[in-house]
DNA sequence: TTAGGACAG
DNA sequence: GGCTGTCCTAA
C-alpha cells in the first residue's frame, strides 16, 4: 500500500488521498480491513517493581528489584545499569548494587488465615510460604480502570454539535487486557471521532454514498511528531512528501495514547511504554522499542523498514517451536531472509493457514482483533517444591493454602454476590511429567474455602490412586469455566425470547460467559504433527491486496448500506426516519433509530452474534471464515449495553 | 468433557 | 525459574 507513488498523479489533477470514504467509515466500527486502523499496545515498565515502588514510596531513581525466593522477577530501570537482570540471584544482585532494595513478594503462610502479607522473612520460608501476586492484580485493575476512563473522555466533547454527537454516539475504544501488565487498545473508533471534529470536510462526506471515492488530502503539509519516537520511513519514502490520512491517523493515535499514559502517571504514578501502529503485531513490537516511559509510532510508510530489522522469532506466536521449525526449514531467523521465500515455498513446508499467516505477518499484515476481554477465565494457585514433597499430609497442607488463595480471589470476582462462579476445578501434579484431574464444582453448593479444599482433596486422591505420586515436584489448583450469575442470565434470556432466530442459542448463553462463547474456534482440518494451530487466532480474513472490507461478523457490506433490511430485527426498526425524536446511530450497522430503541437494537445484535457464532461452528469446513471476527463486535455490543444496568455493573466490578 | 501442551509475560 | 494466564486439540 505504501508503494503507491504519488508522483504518478497527473500534475493538473486535484491531489486526492490514497484512501476512500469507505476506508474512513470503516474506522467507525474498528474494522480490521481498513488501512486507517490504529492500535496501541501499552506495557507497564517493569510492572511488579513499579508496584513495589508505589507501595513503598521509593524515589524514582532508586534501584529496586522484586524478589521471589532467591530469584528476581522484576528489575526496575535504575537497577539495570548495575548489570542486574532477571537471570541473576538476589545475592548476586546485592553484590552488584549494595544499595538495591530487594523487596520480596507477598506470601500466604500456613496457619495465618487466607490472607497474604508482606513479611520480612518470607525468603527464608520457601517451605511454608506461598507466593501471592494479588497486590499486582489489584494494581493492574486500577490501571485498567484509569485507562478506560481516559479513553472514555475522548468519546465526548462539550463543544460537539448535534450532528457530531449523532455521528459518534455509542463509539468507544475496545481494550484488551493481554496480561497483568499489558493492554491492546483499538483506537480506530476514537480516531474517527477526533477526525470528524477536526476536519469538517470529512464530516461532510460521512453521509456520502459514494464510498469508493478518494478522500481529499489532509489540509496539512507537515505533522508535528516531536513528542514521539518515530520509526524511520521505508527507503522509497520521504519525510518531504505530504502526509496522507494514515499519517494523520497515527498522529492522533499517538496523541490519545500519550494522554492515556499521562493519566496513568498522574493518577497512579506508573510509567508505561507504548507502541502505536496499524495492527497488534506492529504495536506490540513498537512498544518494546523505547523503554521506559516512551512511545514509538510505526507509520504505515515505515513498516517494511521496521520489520526488516527483526528476527521473525520475535513476532508473537513465532517465539516457540513453530519459529524453530521455520528457522530450520528456511535457514534464516531474519524477517528479511524470509521475505525472499515465495508463498509456494512456504506452503511446501507449512500448512496453508500457517503459510498464509506467515506470508502476511512478515510483510506487516496482521488482522487479529482487539478482543475487549476484561474478565478472568481461570484462576490458578501453584507451588513448586524443592525439595519435593513426599506425603499426603504435606500435599493437603498446600491444598488448604491454594483453596484459601483462590477463594479470596473468587470473592473479589463476585462469587458472594452470585455474579460469577467457576464450574470446574482442576488439580495438577508434577513428578517428572505432569498429570491433572478435574471435576465439576457442584452447582448447588455455595463456594467456600472448605468446598474448594474438599474438591481438591478428592482430586488428590484420584491422582494418588492413578499411579506413582511421590515425590511431587509441583502442585497446583485451578478453577475455570466461569459462568455468569443469575442476574446476568436473566438479562440475556429476557431478550433471547424475543428473537426467533436466537432461540436455539439459549444454551450458549447459559453455559458460558460471553467472552468464552465468542472466542471459541471452529475445528479445522488435520494438521502436521507440530502444533501450529494456535496460530489460527491470527487468521481473521483472507489476505488480499484489496482493502475493501469483507467483514463476516453478521452484517457484512450492509454495515455501510442504508438498505440493510435483511439484518433488521422484526419490529425493531422504524420504517422511516423520525426526525423530531432523539436519534441513536448504531455503531455496529450505522442504522439510525430512535433513542428509546437503542437497547433492544443492541440486544438484537447480541443475539445475532450468538447465532452467527453457531453458524460459524457448523460451517467449519470453510477455513477462510474465522469466528474470531464474531468476537469483537459482540463484545463491543456488551460494552454498549450499559443501559442494562445489572449486567454492566457486574462486569465493572469484576473487571476493575 | 477431560487431559495435556504451546506460548507468553 | 516460578507463578500465572489463554487458547487449542486429541480422545
Amino acid at each position: 500500500m505504501s508503494s503507491a507513488d504519488p508522483l504518478n498523479t497527473p500534475p493538473d489533477a486535484v491531489k486526492r488521498s490514497r484512501y476512500t470514504h469507505r476506508h474512513f467509515q470503516l474506522l467507525r466500527q474498528g474494522s480490521t480491513a481498513t488501512p486507517l486502523r490504529a492500535i496501541a499496545h501499552i506495557d507497564l515498565d517493569a510492572f511488579y517493581a513499579q508496584c513495589e515502588m508505589v507501595r513503598l514510596g521509593t524515589p524514582r531513581d532508586t534501584p529496586l528489584a522484586v524478589r521471589q525466593w532467591e530469584s528476581l522477577i522484576a528489575v526496575n530501570y535504575p537497577a539495570r545499569p548495575f548489570g542486574i537482570n532477571r537471570m541473576i540471584t538476589a545475592a548476586e544482585a546485592r553484590k552488584l548494587c549494595p544499595n538495591i532494595i530487594l523487596q520480596h513478594v507477598a506470601t500466604f503462610r500456613e496457619g495465618e488465615g487466607g490472607r497474604w502479607a508482606y513479611r520480612d522473612d518470607s525468603f527464608r520460608n520457601i517451605k511454608t510460604d506461598k507466593v501471592s501476586l494479588d497486590p499486582y492484580r489489584a494494581e493492574s485493575r486500577k490501571i485498567l480502570k484509569t485507562m478506560k476512563d481516559e479513553l472514555e473522555r475522548w468519546c465526548t466533547d462539550d463543544s460537539d454539535d448535534d450532528e457530531t454527537i449523532r455521528l459518534i454516539q455509542g463509539l468507544s475504544a475496545s481494550l484488551e487486557k493481554a496480561s497483568i501488565d499489558e493492554v491492546f487498545i483499538d483506537l480506530s473508533p476514537l480516531i474517527y471521532c477526533v477526525l470528524l471534529r477536526r476536519y469538517p470536510e470529512l464530516r461532510a462526506i460521512a453521509k456520502d454514498d459514494k464510498k469508493d471515492v478518494e478522500l481529499p488530502c489532509p489540509p496539512t503539509t507537515a505533522l508535528q511528531w516531536d513528542q514521539d519516537c518515530l520509526i524511520d520511513l521505508d527507503v522509497q519514502e520521504s519525510e518531504e512528501d505530504d502526509p496522507d490520512w494514515d499519517d494523520v491517523v497515527m498522529l492522533v493515535a499517538a496523541e490519545i495514547t500519550r494522554s492515556v499514559r499521562k493519566a496513568v502517571w498522574e493518577n497512579l504514578h506508573y510509567t508505561c511504554s507504548a507502541g502505536v501502529a496499524r495492527n497488534k503485531m506492529l504495536a506490540k513490537l513498537g512498544s518494546a522499542c523505547n523503554k521506559p516511559d516512551k512511545q514509538t509510532v510505526v507509520r504505515n510508510r515505515a513498516v517494511q523498514n521496521f520489520l526488516a530489522g527483526y528476527k521473525f522469532t520475535q513476532i508473537r506466536m513465532l517465539g516457540g517451536k513453530l519459529g524453530d521449525q521455520i528457522t530450520s526449514d528456511f535457514g534464516t531467523e531474519q524477517v528479511s531472509g524470509l521475505l525472499d521465500v515465495s508463498f509456494e515455498q512456504l506452503r511446501a513446508k507449512l500448512d496453508d493457514h500457517t503459510a498464509t499467516w506467515l506470508y502476511g505477518v512478515i510483510r506487516g499484515d496482521d488482522r487479529s482483533e482487539v478482543n475487549p476481554r476484561t474478565q478472568i477465565k481461570s484462576m490458578l494457585s501453584a507451588k513448586s517444591f524443592r525439595p519435593s514433597i513426599n506425603s499426603v499430609e504435606q500435599a493437603e497442607k498446600w491444598l488448604h493454602i491454594f483453596a484459601a488463595d483462590i477463594y479470596g480471589r473468587l470473592v473479589e470476582d463476585g462469587v458472594l454476590e452470585n455474579r460469577r462462579r467457576p464450574r470446574v476445578i482442576t488439580l495438577h501434579h508434577r513428578l517428572v511429567a505432569t498429570r491433572s484431574r478435574q471435576i465439576p464444582i457442584p452447582g448447588a453448593n455455595t463456594i467456600d474455602k472448605n468446598l474448594l479444599f474438599e474438591l481438591a482433596q478428592t482430586l488428590l486422591r484420584q491422582v494418588l490412586a492413578d499411579g506413582q505420586a511421590w515425590p511431587c515436584a509441583n502442585l497446583s489448583l485451578c478453577v475455570s469455566n466461569f459462568e455468569d450469575g443469575v442476574s446476568k442470565n436473566r438479562a440475556i434470556e429476557g431478550f433471547l425470547v424475543r428473537g426467533d432466530q436466537a432461540k436455539s442459542l439459549t444454551h450458549a448463553s447459559r453455559s458460558r460467559d460471553v467472552d468464552t462463547a465468542f472466542s471459541k474456534q471452529p475445528p479445522a482440518e488435520k494438521k502436521r504433527k507440530l502444533d501450529e494451530k494456535s496460530i489460527k487466532r491470527f487468521f481473521n480474513q483472507p489476505l488480499s491486496g484489496d482493502p475493501v472490507p469483507s467483514d463476516n461478523n453478521g452484517c457484512p457490506q450492509s454495515l455501510l448500506d442504508e438498505t440493510s433490511a435483511s439484518f433488521t430485527p422484526e419490529g425493531m426498526a422504524p420504517p422511516e426516519e423520525h426526525f423530531n425524536i432523539p436519534q441513536y446511530t448504531c455503531p455496529r450497522c450505522s442504522k439510525s433509530l430512535p433513542d428509546y430503541e437503542k437497547e433492544e437494537h443492541e440486544d438484537w445484535h447480541f443475539a445475532k452474534d450468538l447465532e452467527n457464532e453457531e453458524r460459524q461452528a457448523a460451517r467449519n469446513a470453510q477455513p477462510q471464515e474465522r469466528s474470531v471476527n464474531a468476537s469483537r463486535p459482540t463484545n463491543r455490543g456488551r460494552g454498549g449495553r450499559g443501559g442494562r444496568g445489572k449486567s454492566e455493573k457486574g462486569q465493572m466490578r469484576l473487571a476493575f
